[in-house]
RNA sequence: GCACUUGUAGCUCAAUUGGAUAGAGCACCUGACUACGGAUCAGGAGGUUUGGGGUUCGAAUCCCUACAAGUGCACCA
């Protein structure tokens, strides 16, 4: 559209004398209910036409259809200047550009980015709130791929701490030497009962303290179940065999259990790293900064950063006792990811009950001189909550993944077997299509919201089918494969270009060649949920067109290869923004 | 208490980054198949964009203020 624009400065020079940059002018896509496909502004330009909105555009839009061969007519309203161009020009652009195989196809810019997802604890299962975590994160690194990024995908597991040990004393004290083999439960979910059994317990015995006169505080404090767990936390640190060795051997049922999971979500990462060997990483930072003087040590040993001077508080970057806390370990982390991989940019996917510790954390790394501390950004997205308020794993209102993928799966056949279409297929194709549907729902329904706003999930009303959904989207995809197949379309580079294109046609078009102007803004903005967005209004283009035009009864072969020409560069289009998502699209449904 | 985020139809979400009469889906009502797949399409109804000020030719969007919700403010991670 840049020809336009170059044209309307030209125009504004001629007629009023004045010399103006192309970036002041808006151009927009014209709406729905007028007559044109491209709209200038023309408001900001009556300072300078001293006529009013109607005039200024009239004179700019006459200037515009002499001069730019294009443009076909355009009309006037209020401060709005809509053109219409000419068929010959969006022919172009679908055979020029749309239909080529490298359309929507981004070079390399020569950028690495690390995107850091999922980042779980090994205490617990995976719930709907990792779920989120993992398809963001999933989805946001195959956006910048598209956009020509190097993409390092990592998962910076959480295995060490105290709330492991809780696991492993419970598991010790109440498990008789249970395994997910004798249990017949998955890993995690193993581990995940002794971590709430170790609440319930302990709760009784702060119960029991405070019948015996104590305060919550001293009972929370001196239950010997704590007391017991921070032990085992001293002994994990010294390095005592018995306990490393359970350690080790919970953390595989953990990590079976999750890589089931990853793989029915469709995740994957390129890099692991493990806090239990990143933990200790920060203290030569520690010194760096001591040495730099960003940080002081107080009386006590311990180590902080003054932020007051830029609206933060002061704090806390290395323990009294020489421990790292959670700061020293990030710092470390992020140095250690750097040094590894020299990022342009590193993206931590963390919810947003972590943005002070992230904002912290980056200017931390800036005072420090960190330079490539510049690339780095919280992509933080809110909280799932459920109509009962926010999921609490140790009381079990969780909504757990394992259990919400096998639900959507169920709900997904259920539908199918009510259309009744899918009756015929062979078993092992009914049972992909019922995954790809389920979880094409779920996974669309958590990315078409912005990742910062928080998210309400109502567990009793399942994810819907129709309308702005996944499965709309997959369905309009399976639709327009089976009229590729029907029509024998394969895809010859000797066609005969067609002449004329009617309104849906045209409006197809233009949605199309948007592809890469949306792909950009999500990379600009992180944000799946404009690829998410932009899929379903294409979708919903192609269903008008299909319903208006007809592909395989059309007046003429030329036009009838032309719809068809459009259909298949729609569905790829369709595949490839859906798979930007992590979805999967069915040949037939 | 202080800080950050959010507030749009009954519900779930959009709004080309300050542009036209604020758009979709669900739910509700009315239509469209002797079929290129009805998980679709066409239409109806539904709004003081939380309230109040301000900036601007123009505000859901920017500023101030009040209210509501969420999150954070550990020598936990």
């Amino acid at each position: 559209m840049d020809f336009i624009l170059e044209a309307a400065v030209r125009a504004v020079k001629t007629l009023f004398a004045t010399d103006i940059s192309k970036e002041s002018l808006g151009l927009q896509q014209t709406r729905k209910e007028f007559e044109g496909e491209i709209t200038l502004v023309v408001f900001p330009l009556t300072k300078v036409s001293r006529t009013s909105p109607e005039q200024t555009g009239t004179a700019i839009g006459k200037f515009l259809v002499n001069e730019v061969e294009e443009i076909e007519s355009f009309n006037v309203i209020k401060g709005f200047l809509n053109l219409s161009l000419k068929n010959s020009y969006w022919l172009r652009i679908f055979y020029q550009e749309i239909n080529q195989s490298n359309f929507g196809v981004f070079p390399s810019n020569g950028k690495k980015v690390m995107v850091e997802y999922s980042s779980p604890n090994t205490n617990k299962p995976l719930h709907l709130g990792h779920v989120r975590n993992n398809l963001l994160g999933y989805s946001v690194a195959e956006i910048l791929k598209a956009n020509g990024y190097e993409v390092i995908k990592a998962n910076l597991v959480n295995d060490r701490g105290i709330h492991i040990c809780k696991s492993m004393l419970a598991w010790q004290k109440f498990g008789n030497g249970e395994t997910p083999e004798t249990s017949g439960l998955k890993g995690d979910h193993l581990v995940g009962k002794y971590y709430v059994l170790f609440d319930q317990e302990y709760k009784k015995q702060v119960e029991e303290l405070k019948n015996q006169g104590e305060t919550e505080e001293q009972a929370k404090k001196n239950a010997p179940l704590i007391r017991e767990a921070q032990e085992m936390l001293q002994q994990w640190e010294q390095g005592n065999p018995q306990v490393i060795s359970l350690w080790m051997d919970m953390n595989e049922w953990v990590y079976a259990g999750f890589a089931e999971t990853y793989k029915k979500l469709d995740v994957d990462f390129d890099q692991y790293y493990y806090e239990s060997n990143t933990y200790l990483l920060g203290k030569s930072l520690i010194d760096e900064g001591l040495e730099k003087q960003v940080f002081f040590k107080k009386e006590d040993g311990s180590v902080w950063i003054d932020l007051t001077a830029d609206g933060l508080d002061e704090k806390l970057v290395l323990r009294a006792d020489g421990t790292s806390v959670y700061m020293t370990q990030d710092l470390g982390t992020a140095q250690l990811k750097y040094d590894e991989y020299h990022t342009d940019k590193a993206l931590n996917v963390v919810g947003n009950e972590q943005d002070y510790h992230f904002k912290v954390l980056y200017l931390i790394l800036k005072k420090l001189g960190k330079t490539w501390a510049e690339g780095l950004y919280h992509l933080s997205y809110g909280m799932v909550d459920l109509p009962s308020g926010k999921m609490k794993s140790r009381e079990g209102t969780v909504v757990d993944a394992d259990d919400l993928i096998a639900e959507m799966e169920v709900t997904a056949k259920a539908q199918t077997d009510i259309l009744g279409k899918a009756r015929d297929f062979p078993e092992e194709e009914k049972q992909d299509l019922y995954h790809i549907i389920g979880m094409g729902a779920l996974k669309y329904f958590l990315l078409k919201v912005e990742p910062k706003k928080r998210l309400l999930f109502n567990p009793n009303e399942s994810v819907d089918f129709q309308g702005h959904t996944g499965p709309f989207i997959q369905y309009t995809y399976a639709r327009i494969r089976s009229v590729l197949t029907k029509g024998n379309f394969i895809s010859d580079p000797n066609f005969i270009p067609v002449k004329t294109v009617s309104a849906v046609e045209k409006d197809l078009i233009i949605q199309l060649e948007q592809f890469p102007v949306f792909l950009a803004e999500a990379a600009e903005n992180y944000s799946p949920a404009v690829v998410a967005n932009y899929v379903y209004e294409l979708a919903k283009t192609y269903n008008k067109f299909y319903h208006e035009e007809s592909i395989l009864k059309a007046e003429e072969e030329t036009v009838k290869v032309f719809r068809l020409q459009l259909s298949a560069v729609s569905a790829q289009m369709i595949k490839k923004s859906m798979n930007l998502l992590g979805i999967e699209v069915p040949e037939r449904m």
